[in-house]
DNA sequence: TGCCTGATGTTCT
DNA sequence: GAACATCAGGCAC
């Protein structure tokens, strides 16, 4: 499915990061499948001082530099992995953050791999990625293709959408790329 | 309810 | 050797 790597290809992170809104997650994990909405994200670009790719094409950072439509997992604070879409044509380091997810089924399997209710399930970058299992193993995976699947919906209404800072790093503090739908409870800081 | 801190590994300087 | 796109638990108020 060409489709899904087309499209983000043609996109820069700040519009990628509005774009993945509402957007829903497929992950198939034990024969069992869960079903969650993209709620917050941020954006990350090369020219831009907090992004990994900021210092260039490295190890870690090759697959944000890879084809759209991937996934780039990273490793931090020594316990946590965060999922990222990779976005931008080839060759230009650029990915949206998933910050936090809405589960809309399959609860089941979230909470297995992560055992708390209501939105403490999936309201943080480290947390949904625990409760969608995402590893990684998953560094690099095609959202076109089982065990996780990226599925578009009708882009949100532009007042639905609320743009601010980003959360949680040291550089580029000022810069708007963090997006969220307006009164979510998933999400993490409104 | 809100601040503070410890846990812990990978990456880059 | 320090920084880090975090989280959870403990303690004070």
């Amino acid at each position: 499915m060409a489709e899904l790597h087309d499209y983000f290809a043609l996109l820069h992170a700040p519009d990628a990061a509005r774009r993945l809104l509402g957007c829903e997650l497929i992950r198939t994990l034990n024969g069992q499948e869960a079903r969650v909405r993209i709620v917050e994200t941020e954006a990350y670009h090369q020219t831009d001082a907090a992004s990994h790719s900021y210092n260039g094409r490295t190890q870690r950072t090759d697959v944000m530099f890879g084809p759209a439509g991937h996934m780039y997992v990273y490793f931090t604070y020594g316990m946590h992995y965060c999922c990222n879409v990779v976005t931008g044509p080839e060759g230009e380091g650029s990915a949206v953050l998933i910050r936090a997810v809405e589960p809309l089924g399959g609860e089941e399997l979230l909470r297995m791999n992560r055992p708390k209710s209501g939105v403490e399930l999936t309201n943080g970058p480290a947390k949904l990625c625990q409760a969608l299992a995402i590893e990684r193993q998953l560094n690099g995976h095609d959202l076109a293709q089982v065990p996780l699947r990226l599925e578009l919906r009708p882009a949100l209404r532009p007042n639905a959408i609320v743009e601010t800072p980003r959360i949680g790093i040291s550089k580029a503090v000022d810069v708007p790329w963090r997006f969220y739908i307006a009164g979510n409870p998933y999400v993490s800081a409104q």
